[in-house]
DNA sequence: ATGACATCGTATCGATGA
């Protein structure tokens, strides 16, 4: 089985790229981030037509987050139990949703950004990294054989390679050391990144700026990740950070993040 | 090569992204 992840940044404006690209590489279940659309406006029917079925959660153009399978749907769960609101009044917003997918427990997961470190949003994406591992360890106490698979766009840079100038994001957010240490929690809670475990090369990037010829110049960010539980981590045979679909025309600022699975 | 910011709304710019 072939599971991934993808920021996709708006899936009406991408849709036949996603699609294509599902079909293309085989993937089984793809966690998709900032679908930026209610639920009334998923183009359900080109997924649909590729034999994909989607939940997903919205509200309006920001945000959202979805699972697509070809492997089926059990347990489909929106929001994490725990999951901080933000704002005034504050709003659950839709950057987690839940699902077993071919015996695999999937979430597609977009951590908040931040802004700035004395910016609420900062507080908020700690307190929401916090309570997001607070549930995952629960989830493993309650069944350590479990399958879980913690998939998204992460919004941190855990090392200082993962960054082309660390120099240019010293004082903002992503590389904070509350901002690493939160991420780095779920390796003590039992989960471990595959994608850093299988393809540990330095300045291996998952996102690009739109702006200054930011790809071509591979000036880039290393913020998708999957964390897996210990018993998905021993079906891993191999993990892609499939750096081909930043190019050309209508490409998403991130790229998919894949992992391979025994059967 | 991969290319000079993109997305959404109700819009002609602001908010957001990272």
């Amino acid at each position: 089985m072939r599971i991934a992840s993808w920021n996709v940044n708006s899936v009406r404006t991408r849709v036949d790229r996603v699609v294509a690209w599902l079909e293309r590489t085989g993937t089984d279940v793809l966690a998709i981030q900032e679908t930026k659309a209610r639920d009334d406006q998923f183009p359900y029917l080109a997924f649909e037509a590729a034999g994909y079925e989607v939940e997903h959660l919205g509200s309006n153009q920001w945000n959202g987050v979805a699972i697509a399978s070809r492997v089926g749907f059990d347990d489909v769960v929106r929001h994490f139990p725990g999951q901080p609101a933000f704002g005034d009044p504050a709003v659950l917003e839709p950057r987690a949703i839940g699902a077993t997918c071919g015996g695999v427990r999937v979430w597609s997961l977009y951590v908040p950004n931040g802004r700035e470190l004395d910016h609420p949003h900062y507080a908020y994406k700690l307190d929401w990294l916090a309570r997001l591992r607070d549930q995952a360890e629960a989830w493993l106490a309650d069944d350590p054989a479990a399958q879980i698979c913690l998939m998204g766009d992460w919004n941190v840079a855990p090392l200082d390679t993962d960054v082309w100038d660390p120099a240019v994001f010293a004082g903002k957010t992503h590389v904070s050391a509350a901002e690493r240490d939160a991420f780095a929690a779920f390796g003590a809670a039992g989960y471990t990144e595959m994608t850093r475990e299988i393809l540990p090369a330095e300045n291996t990037y998952t996102y690009w700026d739109y702006q200054q010829l930011a790809f071509p110049r591979n000036k880039g960010l290393r913020i998708d990740f999957a964390y897996a539980s210990p018993a998905l981590r021993e079906r891993v045979t191999g993990a892609v950070i499939d750096r081909d679909e930043r190019k050309g025309k209508g490409a998403s600022d991130h790229v998919p993040i894949v992992l391979d699975l025994a059967d």
